[in-house]
This record gives C-alpha cells, structure tokens and sequence, in this order.
RNA sequence: CGGGCCGUAGCGCAGCCUGGUAGCGCGCUUGCUUGGGGUGCAAGAGGUCGGGAGUUCGAAUCUCCCCGGCCCGACCA
C-alpha cells in the first residue's frame, strides 16, 4: 500500500500546503516562468465558483463590468508619486514590441488605477456621470521575489472594483460596502472566517488615504489577507486630472476607491478546511458536490448497480465514477484528495436493501440510508457541512487570537512562529496607529494586520509602545 | 535579493564523495485476477540525468555559469 503523499500538517505546515494543491489537482509550479503556476481544472472550477459569487454580488450593488488594456504607459505610473514608489521594484516592464525598441515602455499591470484614473477622466464631466462603479476581471503581474503558489505568485487572477464619486462621504461609504461584500463572501461561501478592520497607516495601498482589509487566520495561526478595499481619496483623480462640474456649477476632483480579490482566496480555502488526507471544500465552494461510487464484481452485478446509480446520482446531481480499472478504495482516495463533500456508495448489498452509504468529507463519518432519503440527507449534509466548517473556523479563530498589554508580550507570543511550524495567534494589543510603531512590531516579524472596524474587547486603552490612548485594540500577527 | 536544501522515467527516490555508457518503488500499457478504503500475479513501454560551457580517452558523477523549485529572511495591496 502506498503512503499518503501528504505532509502531515503538524510535521510541517508548509509542504504540507505544497501537497494539498497538487495533490487536490489544484495547480502546479508553471516552472518555465519564475513565479508562475498553472492553474488546474479543480482549481479553476473553485475560481470560477468565486467569481460567480462576487460577481452576483457586484451587479446587485450596481456595478459593471469592463476590460482595460494589460499594459501601461510607464509615464502613467509616474503620475501618482506615493504609488510609482509603491509598485516600481516589483514591474515587469515591456521594452522591445515588433522588434522595436520602445519610445516609452509598457508596464504590465500590477493593477489598474493609473489607467482607469485615465479613462475617468476622459468619461466623467459632471456630477450627472458619478457615481461611476466598474468592475474589472483580470490577470495582473507583480514580480515578487518569494512566491507561493495561490497565496503570492507572478502573475494572478483577480478582480479589481473601481469607483468615482462626488464626495468623500459616499467614496467612504463604497469603500465599506465592497468590504463587507468581500466579508459575506468569505464566510458565507467559504465559510472562511475574517476580521473586517482598517490598515495602518504604514500597510495602506500606495497611493490611498485608508485602506481597509479582511484579515483571515489560517490553520497554522498566521495571517492572510483576504481582501482589500481602498478609499483613494482625490489623488488619483488630482493625478489624472478627473473633474466633474457640480450641481451648483463648481469643478472638483472626483474621490475615488478601488477594492480587489485574488486567486489568493483559493489559498486561503485551501489552509481553512483542508486536513492531512487532503482538500476539504465548503460545498458552496465545490463544483462538484457529490460524487458515487458504483460497487460490484460480475457483470449482472454491473447492469443492476449502475441502474439504481443512474437513477440515484440523477436525483442528487451526483457524478458517477465510472472508470474502469481501479478500485472501489482507489476512488473513494481520489475523491477525497479532491475535496468533494460527499461520496456515495452504491453496492450490491445496498441495490439488494434499498439503502446507500454517504460519506461527508469534514468529518469523515460514513453512514448507511434508506435510498428513499437520499436527496433530503444529501441536501442536509451540505448544509450542516457549510454551518460546521465556518463554526470550526471560527472556532480555532477565537481558540488561537489572545490579548496582550505590553510590547514583550506580543513578542514573546509571537515569538518562533513560521509557516512551516505554525504556532501563530493572533494578538490583540492597543497599539497607536504610526508607522514607528509599526517598524517596531516588523522587529519580530509581524505586523500589524488591520483596526478592527467592530471593537470585540475592551474599548479604549494605552498603546503599548508610546502610552497614548488609543480607541481599541488592533490585530498584529504573523502573515503570509 | 541574502542564507540553506534541491533538480536523475508521470510521481517519490538511489547512484555522485572514489568518473567507465542509468537503477528501485509507485504509477502507466496488455492479459488474467480482484472489487464495501490505495487487489494480486505476469509480461511490457517509458530517461536530452534541469540547460550550457569546461576538464577528461570517457561526465549523472569533477569545475564554472545560467534556469527552476522548496524553506528561512529581506521585500511585498
């Protein structure tokens, strides 16, 4: 008998990681391009399961869809000064085009608001045209020097939210809304738990006034951000010189947010829910929700099985594992290592009683039904399985976040954490937002994940580092 | 980008130190067998030893350069 392939979780965290994705059939390391990965089928249909999702969700808040070019005039970025500094060390710049060299080079998009700070322009001239909600789906490029598949690679997927509005109020307002769309998503869907709250002054978007994030724990106690939701204030429409004419006749500066999500997400799944067997998907988040595998030995076994499996897996919109060749045990391994929630058993024994094993793939609990009940357990399944994921998650989120009053203290929390050991928490300490004291945080190699919008503990207290008052506690842990 | 480990059949690895024309397990193909958690037996197919240059009569093995992967950092919406 073969051995798992898998890296048990407590062995080390990150190869144990590295084995759920290829072993999941999620993605593998593109290899030819530094950085890059291919992403697979089963974690392409997870993607697409995520873009429906968010997608749905963007319409009903009133935004469109369009598709801006890949590349940028390098000029653009120069534009918008906080984030040329931001972004310039990790561009991939285009020099050479039809065998030319280039009179100004084209940067691949590390993301799109220098273009759409163009195009706003160029589309806004009065307060009649705002607010103006787009919606982008597309590949960016940052060239990161460590990546990791899903969670930080090259190039990724992901979809960026661009907004122009006539005041602050409302920009504010829009910034809010997409973050707590981005937060319904993760734990409604995902059943991935998060912490909406603001960045630091020191971790915002290069180029925003505020940023804002949803911060999730992973099961190894480190940090991922989930999602991002800027309020960019005038500057890119100072920038790009975006103005609109107001009611009253006067010119002004449109006040802009952008918000995104990426492939990252998958990652973030992937190191909520999956265990040492390997994926575990949220069936919201599953393509394939159930899966039956067909028993039998003769082939009047054969003719009389696959009936009641035909009929069966059509009552539950089940895929019936027909490949020849392999075991009864070789599929239900297969499925497994894939994440699909539940496995069917169908056997002559069962065609014989009327029943019909299910498996769920969270808890691993195996039990024998009436085939009379199957849709109404198949569907209960499902939905205890979406309410116990999230409650688990929750669960280790509360079990593995502490409160912490001094300096020392948070670092000796945090003190030995990596990805590959885990151990992490997260810290719950009054901390002054200020980019010093963020430097001192970065000393043990944290920071300072987000300001809880919603205050879960004690309210005001002194910032452990300078002593001043601050509203409430913030969240600093380590992070991918 | 710094430090460490690594790249040999689809996957996991041995061989490298001490140069001599490539091997094991799994998987794959075919046949039989088996089938309720990775069936068993038999016969087969499959390799530019990551790439290039050098040393040598001869390089998977020694030297140099490059590409790529993983981990720890630095960096990073």
């Amino acid at each position: 008998m073969a051995e798992s392939p898998i890296t048990p979780r407590d062995k080390d965290f990150a190869t144990w990681y590295q084995d759920v994705v290829i072993q999941g059939d999620m993605a593998e390391p593109a290899e030819i391009v530094k950085g890059c990965m291919v992403i697979k089928p089963n974690g392409y249909a997870v993607w697409e399961v995520l873009q429906r999702e968010l997608d749905t969700r963007f319409k009903a808040t009133g935004h469109q869809n369009v598709y801006l070019p890949l590349l940028i005039p390098e000029s653009f970025l120069k534009k918008e000064a906080e984030h040329v500094e931001g972004f310039a060390p990790e561009l991939a710049v285009v020099t050479v085009a039809g065998g030319k060299k280039l009179e100004e080079p084209y940067v691949i998009r590390p993301t799109s608001e220098t273009i759409v700070g163009h195009f706003f322009g160029k589309w806004i001239q009065s307060y009649r045209d705002l607010p103006m909600l787009l919606n982008q789906w597309a590949n960016v490029v940052r060239w990161e020097l460590r990546t990791r598949m899903f969670l930080r690679t090259t190039e990724f997927l992901w979809q960026e939210g661009h907004t122009a509005h006539s005041t602050h109020e409302e920009a504010l307002e829009e910034v809010i809304r997409m973050l707590k769309v981005y937060a319904e998503v993760a734990e409604d869907v995902m059943a991935m738990p998060v912490i909406m709250g603001a960045k630091t002054k020191a971790e915002k978007f290069a180029g925003a006034l505020r940023s804002y994030s949803i911060e999730a724990m992973m099961q190894n106690g480190l940090a991922l951000q989930a999602g991002t939701s800027h309020d960019l204030g005038q500057n890119f429409g100072k920038a790009f010189d975006v103005t609109f004419q107001s009611k009253e006749g006067k010119l002004d500066y449109v006040w802009q947010t952008s918000w995104g999500v990426s492939t990252r997400l998958i990652g973030g799944l992937i190191m909520t829910h999956s265990d040492d067997k390997g994926l575990v998907l949220p069936p919201k988040m599953a393509h394939r929700k159930v899966v039956l595998v067909p028993i039998f030995r003769k082939e009047e076994e054969r003719a009389l099985v696959m009936e009641a499996a035909v009929k069966l897996a059509a009552e539950v919109g089940a895929h019936i594992d027909t490949r020849d060749g392999h075991s009864p045990g070789a599929k239900f391994f297969h499925w497994e290592r894939r994440g699909v929630p539940i496995v069917l058993e169908l056997g002559p024994r069962d065609v014989a009683a009327g029943t019909i094993v299910l498996k769920r793939r969270d808890t691993g609990v195996k039990e024998v039904i009436p085939q009379t009940e199957l849709a109404a357990r198949v569907a209960a399944t499902l939905e205890a399985m979406q309410k116990d994921m999230f409650i688990r998650a929750k669960q280790r989120l509360a079990d593995n976040t502490v409160i912490a009053n001094s300096l020392e203290e948070v670092r000796a929390i945090l003190d030995d954490v990596t990805a590959e050991k885990g151990g992490g928490k997260f810290v719950m300490a009054h901390l002054k937002d200020d980019p010093s004291n963020d430097a001192a945080i970065k000393e043990f190699r944290a920071s300072v994940r987000n300001i809880p919008l919603t205050d879960e503990y004690d309210g005001p207290g002194k910032c452990i580092i300078t002593g001043e008052e601050v509203e409430r506690r913030v969240v600093i842990a380590k992070a991918y």
